[in-house]
DNA sequence: TTCATTATTTAGATAAGACTAAAAATTTAT
DNA sequence: ATAAATTTTTAGTCTTATCTAAATAATGAA
């Protein structure tokens, strides 16, 4: 069973490996975690004598199969949780992230399954993410940014990039939600703006708040 | 803020203080904790540093009041959680032990108000143990042990002493739950068994199982 | 009361996870 | 291609929570 702490460094590395399949560098890994480039060569070892992690020296980090079932495992917890603690208590999305980091680490293979069950078995968090399945498949999601739809389509809100509290605030304020029909209308070049209706209310977007923001086409 | 093991220090001291007012010992501490005396020493001098505990060298150990709360605060989730185990997921009385005493160490306060909000804010715990209120408030149960019940008197089971799986396993195989009526016929004073009625059928009940019941009289 | 037993504390060691400072390898720039 | 800059690793230290072994205090029995 990996620790608390290598569960943590296991699913950094798995979210800075998602799009790119090359391999992770010592100081990548370190930021994410707000540490020190020696404490996570520490730590790069311990997971690669565990077998969870491919690593040579100055080359960077991989994940194993094993490591990335231990990850994929914990970021199945973590959003369970949050769909928990919005949907069965009163949080709202920028509230459940520091809670659900605590209790992705519990471990108890029938709590997961059961929670699963209560919440009759979601696909997606409250960020529009998707929930990995219990054999470790992440579904993929068809969902891309705001900044890139084209002129005229109509599209829904399905989740954020961004998922800092000042984002998901930002968004609660101009009351976009999941699920929000957002219509494109057009696009200015200059500073990559985009001009939309909301709610049957135009609005202009920024380009910042335009790239991180998913949507699906609808 | 206590950290995790801390915290399992102070609920340890104030479940073995709880009946009696007087100072817990080390080794009673260390046993309680599965740890040696030595260890329970060390954390001792932290939890006093931390004025948490009243310590004097080869004295014992008494809680103070912010040690109070702090033990309090962690039984209220750990009954919380058990709550939410059994009536929400479909673990049974037997299996919650285990991850509550994981899930007891979440350090949230919103989760915890709206975790005892969602289960409609329970007194009691699967096993019958009372939940400490938010302020810290731990309510008297008026349960006795079945050993106690006077002869020809109706009780309800309202929780048990010792909760073992295996204890409430064989509660389990002969149908005595939380709220089964149980009503003492007579008592043996040979053996100390004593014979009841359940569910109108009329059984024996040894003295092990009579000093491991609590009831209520109704 | 004094000696043996038991309980408690101290001293020193270990493992996990983090740190700083310095060394070594790699990459980039001239 | 070599020097400079950057990245990564190593070496040694710190803290938390544990351990063993030894020392000290308290207790109980003769």
């Amino acid at each position: 069973m990996a620790t608390l702490s290598e569960e943590n460094y296991l699913k950094a590395i798995f979210h800075l490996s998602k799009y790119d399949k090359t391999a992770v560098s010592t100081n990548a890994i370190a930021q994410k975690m707000e540490t020190k480039a020696s404490s996570a060569t520490d730590m790069i070892k311990k997971l690669f004598e565990k077998g969870l992690i491919d690593y040579q020296k100055y080359k960077g980090v991989k994940l194993t199969e094993n490591g990335r079932l231990a990850a994929v495992s914990v970021i199945r917890k973590h959003r369970l949780w949050e769909v928990f603690l919005v949907d069965k208590l009163r949080f709202s999305w920028d509230e459940v992230h520091e809670v659900a980091e605590q209790l992705e680490h519990i471990k108890s293979k029938k709590l997961t399954r059961e929670l699963d069950a209560f919440l009759e078995f979601p696909t997606e968090d409250p960020h529009g993410d998707p929930i990995p399945d219990a054999n470790g498949n992440m579904p993929s999601s068809q969902k891309l940014l705001l900044a890139k739809v084209k002129q005229l389509q109509r599209c829904i809100c399905v989740g954020v990039k961004d998922s800092t509290p000042k984002f998901l605030q930002y968004l609660d304020k101009h009351k976009i939600a999941l699920g929000t029909e957002i219509t494109v209308l057009s696009r200015e070049s200059y500073d990559e703006s985009i001009t939309v209706t909301i709610n049957n209310i135009q609005r202009s977007i920024s380009k910042e708040v335009a790239h991180n923001l998913f949507v699906k086409i609808s």
